[in-house]
DNA sequence: CGCCACCTTGCATAACTATGCATAGCGATG
DNA sequence: CATCGCTATGCATAGTTATGCAAGGTGGCG
């Protein structure tokens, strides 16, 4: 089976160059000795998980690496929590010295419909949260992070 | 003029729903009381820096968040980083105490085009340069990692 | 006001993508 | 080997998106 090539063919070509259509795609894969046809590739891009962008100058597809660099980030971000608390108006995250900081912009960028808006001190983080009501579930969200951490690595 | 409130509609409305097609999006405009075309939108969503994304469950449009997530978690990486050497083969990268993990997944995801590949023990990442003769980029681009955020933060 | 330069939008349609259906390939089983 | 089940792929085409062109707006300026 030749799909495992194809797709590391296309994640290189869609990385190193302008791929602007399928169709343009299917022209390189042909010089690498690769057969397939359009509808394959739109296939394919979506299992890939690459990205269709317009810009002004043309259409752009993009590995879509915003997930995977969530996951990283996630990954990080999770490592440098200790600890989480909640007084039912503020969640008070404990940090690693000096990473405080880090945590804060994480969960701005990610701010989960549920918070506020962040503080972050040097080894702390308050969050404020959009509805008091829900802290529980933003505290737990954000136990999350640490915890999936844990688990996961070895 | 309503293109600054059709923006942030659009905005809006990708972020907090499905939208599968521009002309769905043209119907939720419209129920807003923004009338416009699917030209339009297309145009609109090319200024945004929207995406699309085909999935198992067809098309959905997606802010382009790459590239803050990027920012992010460089700057958290970049705090991650006590010292850069190289002994002219190998650069290795001193980090917080198990943190090394988090720096060698960003550099890999991120490998320049110099980077062969990378090795992590708790605290300390190995780097294979592509080519040793590039070894002083290398380690010029990570320390900037480093560097851009003792300056960036007060 | 009249004119010009520039920007935005709709229309029509070319360009491109996604997908239903049929078929071919492959591995497991009897 | 025959058959069944599942995956992958091409074909044809419906479904969508992008864009050239012309028209309508807007602001500056004489």
């Amino acid at each position: 089976m030749s799909r495992g090539l194809r797709h590391s063919l296309i994640k290189r070509f869609v990385q190193e160059r302008q791929i602007g259509s399928q169709e343009e795609l299917v022209g390189l894969l042909q010089e690498e000795g690769v057969e397939c046809t359009q509808a394959t590739l739109s296939r394919d891009l979506r299992d890939l998980g690459v990205v269709r962008k317009n810009t002004s100058g043309g259409p752009v597809y993009l590995l879509d690496r915003s997930t995977s660099y969530m996951d990283a980030l996630r990954r990080v971000v999770g490592m440098e929590i200790l600890g989480v608390r909640h007084n039912g108006s503020l969640v008070v995250i404990r940090t690693l010295n000096g990473r405080a900081e880090g945590v804060a912009a994480y969960l701005d960028q990610n701010g989960d419909q549920l918070i506020l808006g962040t503080v972050a001190g040097d080894d702390t983080v308050f969050v404020a949260p959009v509805d008091p009501s829900n802290i529980e579930e933003l505290v737990h969200q954000i136990l999350q992070l640490g915890r999936e951490n844990k688990e996961g690595t070895k």
